[in-house]
DNA sequence: ATAAAAATATACAGATTTGTATATTTACCG
DNA sequence: CGGTAAATATACAAATCTGTATATTTTTAT
């Protein structure tokens, strides 16, 4: 990929985070990554598509960096589950955490019909399907109902954490996956 | 309060939560609200006072509707935690239930220091607050902490539900309060 | 009915929005 | 060096945005 071009997602992905999405104008991304709309329109076919790319470079920068905190801690799936929630207490607590995107940009494009919106879904949709799959292997039966409660602490917490840093929402999180999972594996 | 003032209040209470706030024009209200922008700016000094309106007066419906739900309910202490999901689970499946305007707007002003961004902030600790009060009155140990925990599944819940309309998540979150709440009653 | 208040109609200023057209400059490659 | 592609500079169109100025109409109250 052109570095230019690199350069303006990166850019891109950091404005929609601080300022929000419809808030930051393409004048703005171009000012501040240091070219002109003309060759943002070059590499973005409209202001959507650089949106819609932010939002998949993002959820995969983020599923990368779930796999690779997986692949050198642990593999027993029994711990799993507990050890992703130090993976996002990590994520979250970094300096430079400013919200889950696709939870700030359902809320900004509310219609669901609209393709932003749509790509949000998806994305959370996809993280509870991987929650799922870490359930299954960990031997709970009711994978998807303990996915599905899984997501509301972690995306709550996400979202808590957004709204205001330092709350120590994962912490609580983490606690209550624990008597959750607990609680699934027993029944 | 001026019925005219009310309707604006009303229309740009649903338009914020069905377009966004900052995809809605003071034009667009006034058109659908059947009136004009003097109108407007003279129940309202600026577009920002009347998204903190708003959120205000969502905020005070659904503490009320949530209150007038408890009294003419349920009154054992015990029982009020459990309830209150039932209740949420009313709330939130409601045909014209939109997502949460404290969460949706704290996404599309994210800046800390924003005027809407704070008072969602307010908002979301008062709820917090109150699921607090109502864990201390059911005899709990860590109000704070599981106050925290059910805040995470019930915004979560929210959250889910504007995304994908038909979730179910606020089913699942319920039986995880349960378990939650029962642990934290052994405790 | 008459005076005072409220609401409307209309127009506009000034800024900002996305997206494009055109021409120039820079960088690279053989 | 010469030619090609990439990037830039600049300007602009057309729409939309918040907020205001001014004048007229409607409503209300005495």
């Amino acid at each position: 990929m052109s570095p230019l071009r690199a350069k303006i997602l990166s850019v891109a992905t950091d404005l929609f985070q601080t300022r929000g999405i419809n808030s930051t104008g393409v004048d703005t991304i171009v000012a501040v990554a240091g070219t002109t709309k003309m060759t943002l329109y070059k590499y973005f076919h409209s202001k959507e598509d650089l949106i819609l790319e932010v939002l998949q470079q993002g959820h995969q920068d983020f599923q990368s960096w779930l796999q690779q905190k997986f692949e050198t801690n642990t593999k027993k799936p029994a711990e799993k589950l507990q050890k992703l929630f130090d993976f996002i207490e990590e994520w979250v607590t970094s300096p430079d955490f400013r919200g889950m995107a696709f939870l700030k940009a359902s809320a900004e494009f509310p219609n669901e019909e609209n393709p932003v919106h749509r790509l949000s879904a998806e994305q959370s949709r996809q993280f509870r399907q991987y929650l799922a799959s870490l359930a299954s292997e960990a031997g709970i039966q009711d994978t998807e109902g303990l996915a599905l409660q899984l997501s509301l602490l972690i995306e709550g917490a996400m979202q808590a954490e957004q709204m205001k840093r330092g709350s120590g929402a994962v912490k609580y999180a983490k606690k209550a996956a624990k008597v959750l999972i607990d609680n699934a594996l027993k029944s």
